[in-house]
DNA sequence: ACTATCACG
DNA sequence: ACGTACGTGATAGTC
């Protein structure tokens, strides 16, 4: 059988992938996406054809001999973006890693090089296959070199072939033919002029008909006269320009010997080591069925003796260990870590085990797990004096580097000791616990003891990083103590009336039934109303609105737009109300329900390893954006009720990331207005729009509020001229006068994005980092962001340290003067605690110290408390 | 699996 | 000229 050469044309296909494939940086922050897609496309192609032979071309940065003779040549070219140019060098690289020829020659292109090669191929008799982004090499077809471009469909890529009958099917014209095609049509971006007034059509009809660039100008006469034909008359030279520039070399003095360009040991030590360096988590599964894969091994030991287990526990004394434990449906799995080589685990339900474990936890001092939140849901235990030390590697991970996603033990296995553990999903697959038990107990055993035992090897590494980047404190006061309220809050729950929300949810259904058929009335026809596909077919096209606005998938029905249409037009009034109702019931009604357990409360879960800037999130259910803001929805709040006795108490924070602002910035002005106790927005609006503080409007007070707003979240005059409905240039002369009136900010939010330029993170008051890699991006809508973002992660972030602080504080003042009172909940500036009704005062009291005290500034921390019989009353 | 929308701070 | 406010999560509809 011949042999097969494969030949890529590598900065066409790296330019393709660039712009093909959402950024994607590793943790170096190195731009990784042009390489990935290029990979993912090689390796699809050497599976798919099993080539023999596989050679590389890039070009090389100069004027080339075909293109000498043309001086302007790349004149007009754009240059590549840095993102993508940092690429270059790194994919050469990486193929050499994969012994995978590269091959550039200085005063020749990639394509003559291809060219060449594919011809000398050809002529071996081998089969050959171009590998392009674009149809340059359309030419080079034959019945035995086929270009093959690959097109990215919906997220998959696919991959067009073309060989000499391919491109006749398609163009009408042999690839020979095609140059001359181009010699009339050009192409820009190839900085080939071509004939002016001749385009793609014109060109193959008269190359079609005449068969070639000389049959043309032969037969120039038979052309009936146009303004087409004086062209090509006029621009003969050009054209013969053209089609030189437009002709591949095929005879270009390569030196390659082809059959030393075999396609072998792809999967070494050293390409598995870029993969994992470039964190390729799809590609580094591919090394799985090699050997080289080098999976990390240790002494996996299951112990179904529960003494046996319980004697290696003891035997731990004082010893440094990594553990893990979990439920297992009724039982307990636990597994212990001391030494690099072993791991050992129990699965039982000896009561024990449980008891023993549970007092190695509070009283060992040299403790590594991960999430050890979900540990104390499986076994009980007070933090104490003896177990401060704990390292938890999923929040210390976390701290380290907010904007990952996952903190898994495979993660961090890689991300700091630099080994490749089969992760969670590789061995129990998407079972819950309890079914790889059942099914596969092994490879649950093995999970659990890789958990333990990367805790265990990882923990000085981590542990190193966290004292580098001087986030120790902010792990052993902040996060760490954290976990335990939060455990504490999550066990609480809060209580929710099941049958008043199931009612609440009839009335909403009823209504939706009312509005939905109006709207079908109106329009004339039954549709999804929440299709926003639908809705702006049948909105904007059937019943022609105004107003419409494209996105990427068709018009917009957002709520902002169908605002403006809704007075004139009461079915989008009915729209509105419509999504509303359908948002309330599906979201809040019924989806709160399904999360009311059996002891009348919703135990939701608080997440500390999620957001970018130290905030808590809240998942199954969301329990941070009950409605509050609009009539209807605020309803929702009166089923979150204490117990019988109880009455729920509610602490926010007033204006917390304004005065945290005013305290970093040290500006003067915002300073005294907060210590004056003044109404903050309207002195902004007296300042900003120069009218005396009593004469300030309602209108003027709402637009300063906005200001404010804006200022936290990374003033830009586009966003506030948004969100203000009026034009940039007022939205502009606003921030003007603001910055005015308090120079201190101004300079404050400069400084921030200057540090986080600087430095590649933001800081808070507490120590807390977020990186922020787009500030590095030559986009400028990317880097904008990046400024945005180094404005408001150091006001956002501060105001979560505090918020954490008061939390801590607030639960250990109850535990300690034993009280009954719980915290249910935390929304971000905001505490809901269910009292007991005599505790009532001592807690609004403790409310106030803990939560004002949390953090001492040039301003006073306020804090409003209100009680009440439901949510709703108490906020 | 992705997008649009909308709920909260 | 570019095309946005900062931080989240759940749902319905579409592919």
């Amino acid at each position: 059988m011949s042999k097969k050469l494969l030949l890529i044309d590598g900065h066409s296909i790296l330019n393709r992938t660039f712009y093909g494939i959402p950024e994607l940086t590793n943790s170096e922050g190195l731009h990784t996406n042009a390489v990935y897609g290029f990979l993912n496309i090689l390796f699809k192609i050497l599976e798919e054809e099993n080539a023999d032979y596989c050679i590389v071309a890039f070009d090389v940065k100069q004027p080339t001999f075909r293109h000498e003779m043309y001086k302007e040549y790349k004149g007009t070219r754009k240059s590549m973006p840095k993102e993508l140019h940092e690429q270059v060098p790194l994919m050469k690289e990486v193929l050499a890693s994969m012994n995978i020829k590269t091959i550039e020659a200085p005063g020749y292109e990639a394509d003559d090089i291809i060219g060449t090669l594919s011809k000398r191929g050809e002529e071996m008799g081998m089969e050959v296959s171009v590998l392009s982004g674009d149809r340059d090499l359309l030419q080079l077809a034959t019945e035995h070199i086929m270009i093959r471009i690959p097109k990215t469909k919906k997220g998959n890529t696919e991959i067009e072939n073309y060989n000499a009958e391919g491109v006749k099917e398609l163009y009408g014209v042999t690839p020979l033919q095609f140059i001359d095609v181009k010699a009339f049509m050009g192409d820009t971006a190839d900085n080939i002029p071509g004939v002016p007034g001749v385009g793609e059509k014109t060109a193959i009809k008269l190359i079609s008909e005449y068969g070639s660039l000389d049959g043309v100008y032969d037969n120039i006469d038979n052309i009936k006269k146009s303004k087409m034909k004086e062209n090509v008359i006029a621009n003969e030279e050009l054209a013969r320009l053209s089609k030189t520039l437009a002709t591949i070399n095929i005879q270009a003095p390569v030196e390659c010997n082809i059959e030393e360009a075999t396609v072998d040991n792809i999967y070494n030590e050293q390409s598995f080591e870029f993969m994992k360096r470039l964190e390729f988590k799809s590609i580094i599964k591919k090394f799985d069925s090699t050997d080289i894969k080098g999976n990390y091994e240790i002494n996996s030991v299951f112990v179904d003796d529960e003494s046996e287990f319980i004697e290696m526990l003891g035997n731990i004394n004082d010893k440094p260990f990594g553990i893990e434990v979990c439920n297992v449906g009724d039982m307990l799995a636990v597994s212990i870590c001391s030494d690099k080589e072993n791991a050992y685990c129990y699965i039982g339900s000896g009561f024990m085990v449980k008891g023993i474990t549970g007092n190695l936890l509070a009283n060992s001092k040299n403790i590594a797990l991960f999430d050890l939140k979900s540990i104390l849901k499986a076994v009980q235990f007070n933090e104490g004096s003896d177990n401060l030390n704990i390292s938890d590697l999923f929040v210390q991970a976390y701290l380290l580097n907010p904007l990952k996603d996952n903190y898994d033990y495979d993660d961090i296995a890689r991300d700091y000791i630099g080994i490749t553990v089969q992760s969670r999903e590789e061995l129990l697959g998407k079972r819950d616990i309890l079914s790889a038990y059942e099914e596969d107990r092994n490879s649950l055993v093995k999970m659990l003891n890789y958990k333990s035992n990367i805790a265990f090897c990882g923990k000085e590494k981590v542990q190193d990083e966290l004292d580098k980047t001087h986030m120790h404190n902010v792990y052993s006061d902040i996060e760490l103590p954290l976990i335990y309220a939060l455990d504490r809050m999550e066990k609480n729950g809060v209580k929710v009336q099941k049958e008043a929300l199931e009612s609440y949810s009839k009335e909403l259904e009823q209504l939706i039934g009312e509005v939905e058929n109006r709207i079908y009335d109106a329009v004339g026809e039954k549709f999804k109303i929440n299709s926003p596909k639908q809705l702006g077919e049948i909105l904007f096209v059937k019943l022609g609105l105004p107003g419409a606005k494209k996105t990427k998938t068709g018009y917009s029905t957002s709520a902002d737009i169908l605002d403006k249409l809704k007075d004139d037009y009461p079915v989008v009034a009915d729209i509105l109300l419509y999504r509303q109702l359908t948002k309330l019931n599906s979201t809040y009604a019924v989806g709160l329900v399904q999360y009311i357990e059996d002891d009348g409360r919703i135990h939701g879960k608080f997440n500390q390893t999620i957001t970018a800037t130290g905030r808590i999130s809240s998942t199954e259910p969301n329990l941070q954006n009950i409605p509050i803001r609009m009539e209807k929805g605020k309803e929702i709040r009166k089923v979150f009720v204490p117990e019988d006795g109880n009455i729920l108490i509610d602490a926010d924070y007033s204006q917390i990331e304004l005065r945290i602002l005013a305290d970093m910035s040290g500006d003067e002005n915002l300073i005294e207005a907060y210590n004056e106790a003044c109404d903050i927005h309207q002195i902004t609006a007296s300042k900003v729009f120069h009218v005396p503080l009593d004469e300030v409007t309602k209108t003027q007070r709402s637009n300063a509020k906005a200001v404010n707003f804006g200022i936290v979240y990374g003033i830009s005059s586009f966003g506030l001229s948004q969100d203000l409905s009026i034009s940039r240039k007022e939205a502009e002369q606003y921030i003007k006068e603001y910055f005015e009136s308090y120079p201190g900010i101004h300079k404050c939010l400069e400084k921030f994005v200057a540090d986080a330029k600087e430095k590649g993170y933001t800081v808070t008051a507490f120590g807390r980092r977020r990186p922020v890699p787009e500030l590095k991006s030559s986009n400028f809508m990317q880097r904008s962001f990046g400024e945005r973002i180094a404005m408001n992660s150091p006001i956002q972030g501060t105001a979560a340290d505090i918020m954490k602080i008061a939390m801590i504080n607030v639960d250990r003042r109850l535990r300690d003067e034993g009280k009954k009172s719980k915290i249910v909940l935390q929304v971000h500036d905001e505490l809901l605690i269910e009292a007991p009704v005599n505790e009532k005062n001592e807690i609004i009291n403790i409310l106030k110290e803990e939560m004002s005290g949390a953090a001492h500034m040039r301003v006073a921390l306020e804090v409003d408390v209100q009680c009440g019989n439901n949510w709703l009353e108490a906020h």
